[in-house]
RNA sequence: GGGUGAUUAGCUCAGUUGGUAGAGCGCUUCCUUUACACGGAAGAUGUCGGGAGUUCGAGCCUCUCAUCACCCACCA
């Protein structure tokens, strides 16, 4: 049965794939001849994921090296999976859930929120894992896991798993070796997903902004001399001033102020450092005071030299206040909007005043009142927390329609510094137009001194809203504690990272790591297992909330796997019987226990969960079964991790932190980083710019395996990655040269498979191409044992397209259509052989096609997927008098067509060919091969003379000189015309080469073998010079 | 502000211890020759971003300048 015309990639791939996983190709271990596994985690994408050209390229190089090894007879995993993704994942559930008139997920409680999630899971989660198929990818999907799989919530329908004991496990150990804590800290607020994120889900951006001068008026009208001087010490500036000078860009902070700081050396400020200001807005009555003190933080140089610190909304104002202990009050919910909660201002404003009061006159700054004085004590930093200090009037606002209205506010009270406003726009001035005119400053056109000024902002990654520093309860991994091994496996070089340059990165990071707030204020994820209960004095008395429902002391942890162990713990601690335990769903309900004080020791669980990332941090070893003792761990440590570079800190770092911390390995020995996939003109892919390609139609249109080849060829090491339909379409067309190929052997009526055994040749022919497959063989697996897929991919390219499609099968005509059987069967058999040795090298980039192929012979022993990767070499198979005959044909053949095109011979015209000078090697070579190149040149016969007759055309070789008469057909001028451009080039390499050659210095210093060759090549070259003056002089003659 | 990378043919990019530049696409000309027009044959195209240095020799090493990209960073 002839083949088709092309591989029919739409149809054939399915199928191919289908059968494939049916015979379980992929499983773990599948065609596994030795001991030693190779293992790829494949990073787990988000189950609402879908397959874009980030993961297909990943996905790719994946594949190449799990097939390579697997045909290797590597034991062999490539490890699939899904991420839960929480907030991702929650967003799209609660976006469902509104399209479709459900209930709100606040609405509906936690429990029946999450059983909607896993129902959103089991119907439209994880199409990733169907599109993966599509390219290919050869993961044992029996395996796959789920970063959420064994949770609490998870339907008894979800295919069972352990990831969430492997997290708590984990969470659990590293609670108890004091790698993790709770506290109240600055944390990164998304006010659109009311959650915390991680600095890393921070990107920070460059806005248009403005900086806002306000006065702080000087407590009880206190006056000072304000003194500026230019470098030198000349006074610039001297006025009375009432205020102090504050700038800032975020106005609606004003109201959280605890204190305004400046640098001790500052001499403006000098004279009021230690007094009191006035916080510009708010009801008169209740204006907060608050002091004036020295920090190492403000810089003199910058805006007024005066920073106002607002420790519970402002990274640094934060550690300016732990380190001056000023109070950090909270002004706004978990939305951004400003507190609405609490007591009215006026009660709220006196009560912070009182203990600020106290605060001062403790810290100095205040005269203490004469008669009685009573000192309440610190605050518990909860009850500061709980305070609401925004004034009545902009409770509710959200943050920035609260920042426009007190920057109003502010400014009709005359408390914006004022400068002269700009000239209105030039009318024609007379004079200078630059200048601002006299008589508008006269005129009394001041502004309030606004900075139009560039600012970066922090927004979340995925709700692109901005981020709120807030002071906030949260866990934390205590990442310097557990980041030395990490940093350990890659300078020791147990892991190396690919390209270099990510080290450096890696190091820079791990090296300034922050601690890692882990808990979010989700709902789909894993639940923190730490429960809490009240604390207990010295007399085991229980401590109440106080009326805002805040505990003053911390309250009591107890963190474990269940919540039997939790009860377990508290009633150890608590000396009762886990029977008094009583667990209740929040605090709230846990405050009722308490008043009844009835004997039962409540205890509720953290409502929060774990950042996606602490899970995923685990996947290494989550995913082999891991903290169950199971076979599959047999695959840990892993080989290779390919990833984004986008994710080194995410997920990289953290794996390496958390492999370490807990098994004591570094989890791969590789990590192979990779740019972001951009379009063909280096544009990032964006919806909205419309550049977008969809791997799912490149396959549509090219089918896998031109997709794939196309990642491959672009995977050069730390490149930037193109992708560009050209080139998947160029890859596709090399398939069908590939088919071709096949089908050319099936014109010929080859036996196929046939003998599949490399033939032991005697034409030099076949002994050529073996030689050749054998080298590249080995350039493909140094390729890719140096990750170097892109060299992998053009050699193999360059072989099956350049060699064989090109001469191989163009020589071995004459002997398939020829009467010598004995040279036709070994052709046959080496032809045969050489193909399969394509399927064989190309099937890691393009598994369909060459599957296909393979399988289109009447019978073979094992699909191709696991047929056996050769390991010959160059010097096992190279002939060195084959490769040199074959060069020399090939050099004869190329040159006797490139000298017929020149000379405008018609393309099928038979020529006959001269030659003078003819060694013993030349003649030789023509001897064995005058049939191909008869065949190939279009020549007619051969004839040696003495010398070349008028009118011919030279053809310098080495061993001889070649020359094609043509009489009067030939124009001697442009034949004279092409030699002499030939003599050109070639003048240009011998100057090269002379001038190396003669200077003493290369002789002396160059190594030998350099100068060898040169002078090699040198005499190849004279030789050809010569042999084309003759041919000029030959031509001149006449001409 | 710190860091990383890039700058090579019209385009997109390779170029692994320094030995005198390559691929694909595109372009030009010819060819419907019995595997293949998703093809064959031939061809054109680069002072390797600028400058300096080291070296017998530099696309590659050093310095410097320029442009671009990305990452990190708290300047109110």
């Amino acid at each position: 049965m002839p083949m088709e015309k092309t591989f029919n990639a739409a149809e054939a791939e399915p199928r191919i794939y289908k059968m494939w996983e049916e015979a379980g190709a992929f499983k773990a271990g599948a065609n596994a001849s030795r001991d030693e596994t190779f293992c790829i985690m494949l990073p787990p994408p988000n189950v609402t994921g879908h397959l874009h050209v980030g993961h297909a390229f990943n996905h790719t190089i994946m594949d190449m090296l799990t097939r390579w090894k697997r045909m290797q007879g590597y034991d062999t995993l490539w490890q699939p999976g899904l991420d839960h993704a929480g907030i991702a994942t929650q967003l799209m559930v609660e976006k469902d859930l509104a399209e479709t008139q459900q209930p709100k997920r606040t609405e509906m409680g936690r429990e029946k929120f999450l059983g909607k999630v896993w129902e959103w899971k089991a119907a439209k989660g994880g199409t990733i894992e169907q599109q993966a198929r599509r390219l290919g990818d050869s993961m044992d999907w029996s395996r796959s896991a789920f970063t959420m799989s064994g949770a609490e919530s998870a339907p008894a329908t979800e295919k069972p798993g352990n990831f969430h004991d492997a997290v708590l496990k984990v969470f659990v150990e590293m609670y108890n070796k004091g790698l993790i804590y709770r506290g109240k800290r600055l944390v990164n607020w998304d006010p659109h997903f009311e959650t915390a994120i991680s600095d890393l889900e921070v990107e920070n951006i460059e806005v248009d902004g403005h900086m806002w001068h306000f006065k702080y008026p000087l407590a009880g009208g206190e006056t000072y001399e304000y003194v500026e001087k230019d470098e030198d010490g000349n006074v610039t500036l001297r006025e009375t001033r009432d205020y102090i000078s504050i700038a800032t860009t975020r106005p609606e902070t004003i109201l959280g102020d605890g204190a305004v700081a400046v640098h001790k050396d500052d001499e403006r400020y000098a004279p009021i450092v230690g007094k009191l200001c006035e916080i510009p807005v708010g009801p008169k009555e209740h204006r907060r005071l608050i002091p004036i003190i020295t920090d190492p933080y403000p810089d003199p140089d910058f805006g007024s030299g005066a920073v106002k610190i607002t420790g519970a909304h402002d990274f640094n104002d934060y550690e300016v206040a732990k380190r001056g202990g000023i109070p950090m009050y909270n002004l706004m919910d978990t939305k951004g909007a400003m507190r609405a909660d609490g007591k009215p201002y006026a009660e709220e404003a006196a009560m912070a005043q009182r203990y600020a009061d106290e605060w001062l006159i403790r810290k100095g700054f205040k005269e203490k009142p004469d008669g009685l004085y009573i000192d309440t004590g610190e605050p518990h930093e909860a009850t500061v927390a709980a305070m609401n200090l925004v004034p009545d009037e902009y409770r509710g606002l959200d943050r920035f329609e609260a920042r426009k209205r007190l920057v109003a506010d502010i400014t009709a009270e005359g408390l914006a510094v004022m400068i002269p406003a700009p000239a209105p726009e030039p009318g024609p001035q007379p004079g200078d137009d630059t200048e601002v005119p006299d008589q508008v400053r006269d005129a009394g056109h001041w502004e309030p001194f606004v900075e139009a000024k560039k600012i970066m902002q922090p927004f979340g990654d995925r709700s692109k809203v901005v981020i709120e520093p807030m002071l906030t309860d949260q866990w934390f991994v205590d990442t310097a504690k557990i980041v030395g091994p990490a940093l350990d496996a890659v300078k020791e070089g147990r892991t190396k990272i690919m390209p270099e340059s990510g080290e450096k990165v890696y190091y820079h990071w791990l090296e300034n790591i922050e601690p890692w707030c882990i808990s979010r204020q989700l709902w789909w994820g894993h639940q923190i297992p730490v429960w809490y209960g009240p604390n207990a004095d010295e007399n085991g008395e229980l401590e109440f909330p106080d009326e805002r429902g805040q505990f003053q002391r911390p309250l009591q942890a107890f963190c474990a796997n269940t919540p039997e162990e939790a009860a377990h713990q508290a009633a150890a601690f608590y000396g009762v019987t886990t029977e008094d335990i009583v667990p209740v769903a929040d605090q709230n309900t846990g405050w009722s226990w308490l008043a009844k004080d009835d004997g039962d020791y409540p205890i509720w669980r953290d409502p929060d969960v774990l950042d996606t990332w602490f899970s995923s941090g685990l996947w290494p070893f989550g995913t082999l079964g891991w903290p169950a003792e199971d076979e599959a761990m047999k695959y840990f440590p892993g080989d290779v991790l390919v990833t984004g570079q986008d994710i080194l800190f995410f997920w990289v770092a953290r794996m390496m932190m958390m492999s370490e911390a807990i098994l004591g390995q570094e989890p791969f020995h590789t990590v192979y980083l990779h740019q972001l996939v951009r379009d063909a003109k280096g544009e990032k892919m964006s919806k909205t710019k419309g550049n977008v390609i969809d791997p799912l139609d490149m396959i549509d249109a090219y089918g896998a395996d031109a997709l794939r080849f196309s990642n491959a060829q672009m995977a050069a090491l730390g490149g930037v990655l193109k992708i560009s339909e050209d080139r998947i379409k160029g890859y596709r067309n090399f398939g069908t040269k590939l088919w071709n190929a096949f089908s050319f052997a099936d014109h010929y009526q080859i036996p196929y498979p046939g003998d599949a055994a490399r033939p032991d040749a005697t034409q030099t022919l076949n002994k050529w191409i073996i030689g050749e497959t054998g080298k590249v063989r080995e350039t493909v697996d140094a390729a890719m044992e140096a990750y170097r897929f892109n060299d992998a991919a053009d050699a193999l390219y360059a072989f099956t397209w350049g060699k064989v499609c090109d001469w191989y099968l163009e020589f071995s005509k004459p002997i398939l259509q020829g009467d010598d059987a004995a040279a036709k069967a070994e052709t046959e058999q080496t032809l045969r052989w050489v193909l399969d040795q394509c399927l064989i090298l190309l099937h890691p980039i393009m598994p369909f096609i060459t599957e296909e192929l393979w399988q289109l012979a009447d019978s073979r022993a094992k699909m191709l997927v696991h047929a056996a990767w050769p390991t010959y070499t160059a010097a096992d198979l190279v002939d060195a008098d084959a490769d040199r005959e074959m060069n020399w044909v090939i050099d004869l053949i190329d040159n006797v067509r490139s000298a017929r095109a020149q000379v405008h011979v018609p393309a099928g015209a038979k020529v006959s060919l001269l030659v003078t000078g003819l060694d013993d090697k030349g003649q030789s070579a023509w001897d064995n091969n005058h049939v191909l190149i008869q065949r190939l040149a279009r020549i007619e016969s051969l004839s040696h003379v003495d010398a070349f007759p008028k009118g011919c055309v030279t053809i310098p070789m080495a061993g001889g000189t070649f020359g094609i008469p043509l009489a009067d057909l030939i124009d001697v001028k442009e034949e004279i015309a092409r030699l002499e451009k030939t003599m050109q080039k070639l003048g240009k390499e011998l100057g090269g080469l002379r001038g190396r050659l003669n200077n003493p210095k290369f002789v002396a210093s160059a190594p030998e073998d350099v100068v060898e060759e040169a002078k090699a090549n040198l005499a190849l070259r004279e030789n050809e010079e010569a042999q084309l003056k003759a041919a000029i002089a030959r031509l001149a003659e006449i001409g």
